[in-house]
RNA sequence: GGGUGGAUUCCCGAGUGGCCAAAGGGGACAGACUGUAAAUCUGCUGCAAAUUGCUUCGGUGGUUCGAAUCCACCUCCACCCA
């Protein structure tokens, strides 16, 4: 099976210039391709996690993928998608952020300088803010601008939708940026193709015009399917916000429950988008059903935390959800929480302080509602009381597993 | 630049002088039922030393015994005119 043909099977792909040309590059490893990374925040999350798998796929078919660090265009916001204006992002936060977008990357396609033929698909890193942060307004609207038409832009469904709410100029421009980031990495690398998710489609043909009626030369785009649940909102998103691919920021424990708590509507779909797993295996799992399809949920978490954060991290997480939800076993591994002398005061700490102090709840009320519905349990023991008070001696050694809901559970123990 | 209408809690949205920590819905959270799923039902949803106290309705100042509500100025947004 070909690269193309298995990107199709898994529901990848979702809109493309010129399907039978966009096959031939790929197939061949004769494509250069790019992919865009607003680095608006400090770590990649999930949502960036499809275009790394993406490029991975691709480089193992012999193609040269190009990391765009958007650390020009982070300056503007992309409006596609989004409601309201983006919040603006000093020069020094985005420097920051692109660092660490660097350093996540490198985990997943394999870089270099691309010198000698053997290095051919090795992956390179550069950032638009190089070209983008020196331009000159006059010469760049005579150049660039006189390209683009106001009136299609306007009809381009990335705008369309943000008409009744207001689009300022700014944003306007973010299409335009996008598409000379596509013109400068095919004149300096040949890059013939981008990338990006659907949301992406109306900037990436922006693009592909601009090459045209500058050099009247042929370029391509390709979106991949977004990855939405089936009540249609985008995944890896969670009330506190994104799934991310930082340890430090949602640990390998959450990262894996995020996944075992999928949908049963959602599991293949996911499977095939975001793992390496074989086709074949996962057409078997699709026949599941009820129980048995739960099992399909533990080997989509653990997948994705092994490519996420290792092998290691993924077996640990795993031993931790099953111990903490079959009971017993080894919970060892399981997020834990210091507490501090100074956390007691006359020698004891209510049950309200553990909880907040756990990060189990965000205030001493809500951890009070929690007790008071019957949803607090330590070390299995439910707790009814909210003035249940704990002494140092109680968290020592190993410490107490702290249970809140169903799924939060922390390990509390004396520092 | 001129005019009109707006800004309320996580979101939508009611509230036009006290009965307002603020209706209703959504979401989130907790409980029951389950399979760590979905659906359903129930509870709950500002903070705290908790029958009470404190802070909150874009911002600042004012009127008043008392302001989300009235007045002044400011900021931001949408629409119409230029």
């Amino acid at each position: 099976m070909t690269v193309f043909e298995e990107l199709r099977e898994r529901g990848l792909l979702a809109q493309l210039t010129d399907e039978e040309e966009i096959r031939e590059l790929i197939d061949n490893g004769r494509a250069v391709f790019y992919i865009g990374f607003d680095p608006t925040a400090d770590s990649l999350h999930v949502g960036h996690f499809m275009a790394l798998c993406l490029m991975k796929r691709l480089q193992m078919a012999g193609n040269k993928p190009i990391a765009l660090i958007g650390g020009g265009t982070a300056m503007i916001g992309d409006p596609s998608g989004r409601s309201d204006l983006r919040a603006m992002m000093t020069t020094e936060m985005i420097d920051h952020n692109c660092e660490c977008f660097k350093k996540q990357m490198s985990r997943f396609i394999q870089f270099g300088d691309g010198g000698d033929k053997e290095e051919h698909s090795r992956a390179i890193m550069v950032n638009n803010a190089d070209w983008l942060r020196g331009l000159n307004y006059i010469e760049f609207i005579r150049d660039i601008g006189v390209h683009f038409s106001v009136n299609r832009m306007l009809t381009a469904e990335c705008y369309k939708q943000r008409m009744e709410k207001g689009l300022s100029f700014l944003e306007f421009n973010y299409m335009i940026m996008q598409s000379y980031d596509f013109l400068q990495l095919y004149e300096k690398y040949g890059c013939n193709m981008q990338f990006g998710g659907d949301d992406q489609w109306s900037n990436m043909l922006g693009g592909t015009e601009l090459i045209r009626r500058k050099l009247g030369k042929d370029a391509y785009a390709m979106t991949i399917t977004l990855l939405l649940n089936s009540e249609g909102k985008k995944m890896g998103k969670t009330q506190k916000g994104a799934v991310w691919l930082d340890p430090q920021k949602t640990s390998p424990y959450d990262f894996y429950q995020y996944w075992r708590n999928v949908g049963d509507e959602d599991v293949i779909k996911c499977l095939k988008m975001l793992t390496f797993l074989p086709l074949e295996q996962i057409r078997e799992m699709e026949g599941w059903e009820g129980n048995q399809l739960n099992q399909a949920k533990e080997i989509l978490a653990y997948e994705l935390t092994q490519l996420v954060h290792g092998t290691e991290e993924a077996d640990k997480a795993q031993e931790s959800a099953r111990a903490l939800f079959a009971g017993g076993g080894n919970a060892a591994d399981m997020p834990a929480c210091e507490l501090q002398e100074t956390d007691f005061q006359d020698g004891k700490i209510d049950i309200l302080g553990v909880l907040v102090k756990a990060g189990l709840t965000a205030s001493r009320s809500e951890a009070r509602r929690a007790v008071e519905q019957g949803g607090v349990a330590v070390d299995n023991e439910k707790v009814t009381d909210v003035k249940t008070f704990y002494e140092p001696e109680q968290f020592a050694g190993e410490g107490v597993v702290v249970k809140r809901g169903k799924k939060s559970f922390k390990r509390v123990f004396l520092g």
